[in-house]
RNA sequence: GCACCGGUAGCUCAACUGGAUAGAGCAUCGGAUUUCUAAUCCGACGGUUGUGGGUUCAAUUCCCGCCCGGUGCGCCA
């Protein structure tokens, strides 16, 4: 069937052609927020421009041309806007037809259609188990991928796993000079726990290392000091302030002077060079983390096509810079390192290679962006990364222009921001950092909890299963609702709080629209055969119409600007609609039969849109709450 | 010093990229329940959009200055 926007949207193109003798293209229309403007609203002012004429004259002409054309039965001039009003039977047919045919398709877009695309997301470390920030890009990047399939790209996920490196080796010196053999089974912890723990400690003997080494090297701050001693504008500085500078630099800065940290360095040269004890323990302790990221990843329901590896990834774009210095877009610099000048790019100048001629991590980057676009065909590639990171994305991008790839300007870097607690900032530094699965664990008990209260028959395990779903919807919803950019609060209370803006608010509308419908003892087709949008003339589902109808809208801006808050907003948006026309109207209890049955067609379109729209936010819908 | 991100109601966040009276949720206060699941609904209160200019018929949105917070600016990752 026509869509009712495409309809209207004609409609205006035709009228204005005919009133004014110009095309101006597709119109767009907008939804009158205000009930009083109407349903749909034509901006004049856009008009004004192209057409040369005042918008409210342009608006009144409009309006008169617009009146009670098909489905428009008024059309009036309010200043520049026309406020179109339409036919109410008309509008709410139009509006819940295409969600009974298909919730998924009536959510679908077009915006990306042919395109290939491709997501990379999450990437943590192996020397520790992901904390919060984790849950954020894992849920972005997730359901970025599900939004922009449903725009009609092709999509494909990847997670590329830092598994090399200095911060690995640090897990396995600890673990090597204090482990005793213990193994995450022998001990009964996650894999990627016990090896975070490792990393913890070497942190811990290190920084003693480090108190003992300051303590008794006053030789070595008045060496700082006498480089320290004055300040900018060459005043004299207060020792006491030094002495907290060099404390604070020190440890980076004097990492290979620390017996631990010579350790790690040492471990790090044997690995590289292919040591096979040292290559067997890496080999092993990963494996224990690999083991927790997967039931991690399980539990959160995240998955991804392919899983690439920093160690078999790192020697990568080495020989792309070299063909590339070859041809004269790279350039090699009297010490030997080879960089590029991006200062037209607004950027300053990147060095690509190292004067010995090893990579960095630009290097590596510039290689694995080259193979991925040519293993997935991928015509367009983002990375779900946090916001620190925009200087090296700019620098990669404008790099990748450079080499002339024909993909290089549709790159994206979806940069989130921090996600912090109501007590303040995470720091690893002060254990402040909060570990994914301990909150999960915690939000499931919470959870777990409010259902007990209110259901007393309910066995164990099926609480748990309940508690899981609702628990991971508080959670996923949360951190969706907000825009990526957004450096946000988390509040592990509020999100347990079943009520306002949040998943389990969803999750309950969806139970109460799918219950009554099966309590009402219907098929589950053949009810909308006799669905009669005529009977439904409250305002409450007249609202319930205007916001299904918005529900494509949602997810183009979703794919449009990578913000999956747009459809969270939408499934905000249509819950309070459907709780306030439950409250309000009879369903089951309507009198008249054929409004009952019209009644509960449109209960069900409101449920599959819900879980239309929440399966876009990777959000599963619960049977009962 | 330079660049980027941000500053919107007591709190957490929106505002369809320049459009109508800046909207939700939480909190607070007042109401609705012999229920169709009240994990709900209705109402009230709450704003000089950090600040000073500018552009525009129209500015939270664009431009310039300033203030505050955050993050970057490596032959680290």
């Amino acid at each position: 069937m026509t869509d009712i926007l495409e309809l209207i949207s004609g409609l205006t193109r035709q009228a204005v052609q005919k009133t004014f003798g110009t095309d101006v293209g597709p119109l767009a229309l907008e939804f009158a927020e205000n009930a009083a403007h109407g349903d749909l609203t034509v901006n004049a002012f856009h008009l004004a421009k192209a057409l040369r004429k005042p918008p409210p004259a342009l608006a009144a002409s409009l309006a008169a041309a617009l009146s009670g054309q098909g489905p428009i039965t008024k059309a009036e001039a309010v200043g520049g806007y026309v406020n179109l009003t339409l036919d109410r039977a008309t509008l709410v047919d139009s509006a819940v037809r295409p969600v009974l045919d298909d919730a998924a398709n009536a959510g679908r877009n077009n915006l990306l259609n042919g395109r290939s695309m491709l997501v990379e997301f999450s990437a943590p470390n192996t020397n520790k188990p992901q904390h919060l920030g984790h849950l954020r890009n894992n849920f972005l990047g997730d359901t970025v991928a599900r939004i922009l399939a449903n725009a009609g790209a092709k999509v494909n996920r990847v997670n590329l796993i830092n598994d090399r490196g200095i911060h690995i080796c640090k897990s396995m010196l600890a673990y090597q000079q204090f482990g005793n053999g213990e193994t995450p089974k022998t001990v009964g912890r996650k894999g990627d726990h016990f090896v975070g723990e490792w990393y913890v400690r070497f942190e811990k003997e290190f920084q003693l290392e480090v108190d003992a080494y300051i303590e008794s090297n006053e030789a070595a701050f008045q060496s700082y000091f006498e480089t320290h001693r004055l300040d900018r504008k060459g005043q004299p500085r207060v020792e006491a302030d030094v002495r907290k500078e060099w404390r604070a630099t020190f440890k980076e800065e004097n990492f290979g002077k620390i017996p631990m940290g010579a350790a790690a360095q040492e471990m790090l040269r044997q690995w590289e060079a292919g040591d096979s004890s040292t290559v067997a323990l890496w080999k092993e302790m990963n494996s224990w983390v690999f083991e927790g990221f997967d039931s991690t990843y399980r539990r959160l329901g995240i998955s991804f096509d392919k899983i690439y590896y920093e160690s078999e990834a790192y020697k990568l774009g080495r020989n792309l810079i070299l063909d590339g210095l070859e041809k004269g877009i790279f350039s090699r610099r009297a010490d030997g390192a080879v960089e590029i000048d991006l200062s037209d790019k607004g950027l300053g100048k990147k060095v690509v290679l190292r004067s010995d001629g090893t990579s960095i991590y630009i290097t590596q980057d510039i290689g694995t962006t080259v193979a991925k676009a040519e293993e997935w065909k991928a015509d367009g590639q983002i990375w779900v990364v946090a916001d620190e990171q925009r200087h090296h994305f700019a620098n990669l991008f404008a790099i990748l222009v450079k080499m002339g790839y024909p993909w290089a300007g549709n790159l994206h870097h979806l940069a989130y921001g921090m996600v912090n607690l109501p007590e303040g900032r995470m720091k690893s530094r002060e254990g402040t950092v909060v570990d994914a699965d301990d909150l999960l664990d915690e939000v499931v008990a919470l959870a777990s909890e409010e259902i007990r209260r209110r259901d007393d028959q309910a066995t164990d395990a099926d609480i748990a299963r309940r508690a899981e779903s609702i628990a991971l919807a508080a959670l996923r919803f949360m951190l969706l609702k907000v825009l990526p950019s957004t450096t946000m609060i988390y509040n592990p209370k509020e999100s347990i709080a079943f009520d306002g803006e949040t998943g389990p608010y969803l999750l309950y509308t969806h139970a109460r629209m799918t219950r009554m419908f099966a309590e009402s003892g219907q098929s589950e087709h053949g009810g909308a055969t006799k669905f009669d949008a005529g009977l439904l003339v409250e305002p409450s589902e007249i609202a319930i119409a205007r916001v299904l109808l918005q529900f494509r809208q949602a997810t183009e801006r979703a794919a449009r600007d990578y913000a999956p808050s747009a459809v969270a907003k939408w499934l905000v948006d249509i819950a309070q609609a459907a709780n306030t026309w439950y409250q309000e109207v009879p369903i089951l209890k309507a009198a008249d039969p054929a409004l009952r049955e019209s009644r509960l067609v449109l209960a069900k379109a409101i449920a599959e849109a819900i879980a239309a729209g929440s399966a876009l936010l990777g959000i599963q819908m619960v049977g009962r709450m």
